[in-house]
DNA sequence: CGGAATGTCGGTAGTAGTACGGATTGTACT
DNA sequence: AGTACAATCCGTACTACTACCGACATTCCG
């Protein structure tokens, strides 16, 4: 085995990105794809196949998303890096995604070349972001990274993207209108979001409601 | 000029999505790409200056959406057929594209031989929809064909998903909130949607959002 | 021409959510 | 034992949205 080859293995549900990407890395032949994936929740077992030393993940699949595959991935296989690739351009997303264990995290927009340099990076053990992304990570730094919602919080927010109003929440747990309210807040101002409307996209966007 | 190739102009804001088609497509002599387009608002002019027999159309892109864009390339060109390239499989999707005049519609899951044989389908005037989109419309026809927002309502609802309120959307076109309100009762009753949420991921899924 | 749809605007009353304040329990970690 | 956090609850005042009623101008189509 060539010491040099680096072996890469996709995750994403689209079998035209999937097929791109092959086609695309298929010029650098320091480059293998070892395997695919169509969903998070293979993600292990396929791994554990193929031994990539590169996973290139998308973050929205159905079933496990791409945050907690990532988790499964890194605390149980120290071989495999994980690149995110993500077509969401939030602090939100990519401090999650470094939390969860990523090594690196770009953007489904960029071109085939700086894929190629992001896989050659982690590959070495180094990270890679995005220049959008560092930009980003620059003009807005992450300020509160602890925004990870508690398990009831989640609850609370998946009936509120569902459209219930907090006195219907309050009915379906029985507990408090304001007890609803205050999760409101909470949510809100962990997730440093305004509006209802970003609340239903971010839950949308998280995978916790089927849309 | 060859009178059997079939010119094929993309539109979609991932450039990988972009060059994956374009890699797959290769491999088909009979299938020359002659123009790539990020963005719906400059479809027009570049499918002008391409003459394109087919143009493979994403539905959610910024700035102008897939819709819109269709709309305006049926309108203003015999020659180009429409294929829309989704990841949505819903009937009000499939049966509002067909409306703005699209000749096929097909989902980003295929596999690459798939989205060959509808190019060539539609070029030779047929049409053509995924064999899980042809199933859906059967199990469930479209019963409200009806609900088609107007132009104006789809910006209101745009505005209202990115989490805008009624003042703030009136302030922005300069028109009396109890307008907007109105459009927001229209645009409810329409759709027969009840809360904020469910419009918010309407227009989420409908991809009048960048989300 | 007549009707339908669209886009515009208003009153009034009621409901839902927000922004300030607080407070009490229990659990879990140090 | 003490701190931290999660989860529960309350008052009050304000803003936003909803539901009902109405109106008028324009445009498009049969």
């Amino acid at each position: 085995m060539n010491p040099a080859l680096i072996k890469v293995m996709l995750v994403d549900d689209h079998p035209m990105v999937q097929d791109g990407l092959s086609a695309c890395l298929s010029f650098y032949d320091d480059i293998a794809i070892v395997g695919n994936c169509g969903d998070g929740s293979a993600v292990l077992e396929t791994a554990k196949q193929c031994q990539p030393n590169v996973i290139l993940m998308d973050i929205s699949m159905p079933k496990l998303n791409g945050l907690e595959a990532t988790e499964i991935i890194t605390e149980s296989m120290d071989s495999a890096k994980v690149l995110i690739f993500s077509m969401h351009e939030s602090a939100e997303f990519v401090t999650n995604a470094v939390q969860a264990g990523a090594s690196g995290y770009i953007l489904k927009d960029t071109n085939s070349e700086e894929v190629y340099q992001a896989i050659k990076s982690i590959a070495q053990g180094k990270s890679y972001f995005s220049s959008s992304i560092a930009k980003m990570l620059i003009d807005n730094p992450p300020a509160q990274a602890n925004a990870r919602l508690t398990a009831r919080e989640q609850m609370i927010l998946s009936y509120i993207a569902k459209g219930q109003s907090s006195k219907d929440i309050a009915q379906t747990l029985t507990i408090s209108i304001r007890t609803v309210e205050a999760h409101r807040r909470n949510i809100k101002s962990k997730l440093n979001l305004d509006s209802l409307a970003e609340l239903v996209r971010y839950a949308v966007n998280q995978g916790l409601i089927d849309s």
